[in-house]
DNA sequence: GCAAAGAACTTAACAGCGTCCAGATAAGCT
DNA sequence: AGCTTATCTGGACGCTGTTAAGTTCTTTGC
């Protein structure tokens, strides 16, 4: 659907891939002035192209950041699978290194991550993103099917469907605190935004919940 | 074209109280088109006056936002209270009443909660606003304080801090996936959204961290 | 009792926004 | 070569928030 023709010299159109450099410019327009700051115009600008031109690669403002969401998406998911196996055979051990990268993905990648969470902002429907984002919440879920010795396949029970909840909210609501900020207070005379992830971030992952149901039901 | 209003004692100026009529504007158009699709010139339009007549009330659009959130938190800070009462004198009652409390509040108040976490659209600045936040704040962390057996004035222990934080973190997130519609997808088929309140909800909160230390030496 | 003061509001304007449209330009295809 | 198609420009439209200057009405001072 795109240009199967000749994939040798693909750069060499009229302005070269102004496509890729439209995210880049959205990325770090969000990154300066937060999501709420990024205008079309100004990534247009910021390319060296006037207004109406990122029109032919992306159908509105909507279409570029669901670009953007896309792949932080995708890299959310290799970042939360990268946990994962960090956490070998013990249920316990993958939930917690999960959190961790979720987290710290959150925290090191704030415009993306502000975004991806956003609806409103993007297109659930644009090609891909609604994959790539169930992909990153299956990561999740497996572990916790292992944590209960479910099946993959199986729905989860009552109990352990509350904890998927519960361990998705914690680190969700961690990540969404310390990037609106809420966390400063605290952290102040702590060591700032070094202290909320070495000092607080492990902190609040110790007491994450528990499976309340041993392997054999 | 004029409305009859009720100045009561106040006096009725040349329109009435077109500052409370701003307010509650604000509020239904964040309610129909979220906090993005609030527009200044919108709310004018609804309280029936020219685009420049909020400015003799409040200084920009922030400034009417934050009065919204303002009221909001304050509302925020009551429901905490009566949630921690109904807890009665057993910390973790207390923290079980707060944590249904803030999140039924988040979802009975769509517009104002999401607007009360998105800073960048009010001024932190605002008379009252800060206090009002932190008063909420300092609910919870009291009910922490005496889980943990530590004097109301004193500084948390480490641990304390964590649980504190994930206590925190974990009605936060709830709130903030429900509200994003990210829970939509596990309360298809089981009764949409009263299933999260009345059956998500309970069943996460079921994994609220527990102290790790015991309340009495 | 009446004029001065000032609060509440309107009208008009400005710059910036997203998006649509008609044209220009350049590259690839036959 | 000619033709087709993708890419980009320039201008326009209606929307936005905010400011400046002018108008209408309420309150206050004398």
């Amino acid at each position: 659907m795109k240009s199967p023709k000749k994939p040798t010299k693909k750069r060499a159109y009229h302005h070269g891939d102004l496509k890729d450099q439209l995210v880049a410019a959205a990325e770090a327009i969000i990154l300066e002035r937060g999501v709420d700051g990024f205008t079309l115009r100004e990534a247009a600008r910021r390319a060296g192209v006037s207004p109406a031109a990122p029109a032919h690669h992306f159908k509105d403002a909507k279409g570029l950041l669901s670009e953007v969401a896309l792949r932080g998406f995708k890299d959310f998911g290799d970042a939360l699978d990268a946990g994962d196996k960090r956490g070998g055979v013990d249920p316990q051990a993958r939930l917690r290194e999960q959190g961790m990268a979720y987290v710290k993905f959150a925290l090191a990648n704030p415009a993306r991550f502000q975004l991806m969470f956003r609806a409103g902002k993007f297109d659930y429907a644009y090609p891909g993103l609604a994959d790539a984002g169930m992909r990153a919440q299956g990561i999740l879920a497996r572990a916790v099917h292992a944590a209960y010795g479910i099946p993959d396949g199986e729905p989860l029970t009552p109990d352990a469907n509350g904890f998927l909840l519960a361990t998705w909210s914690i680190v969700h609501g961690f990540a969404h605190l310390a990037l609106g900020g809420e966390l400063d207070g605290s952290a102040q005379g702590k060591g700032g935004k070094r202290a909320i992830v070495e000092s607080f971030l492990p902190l609040t992952l110790q007491h994450l919940p528990v499976p309340k149901v041993p392997r054999k039901p």
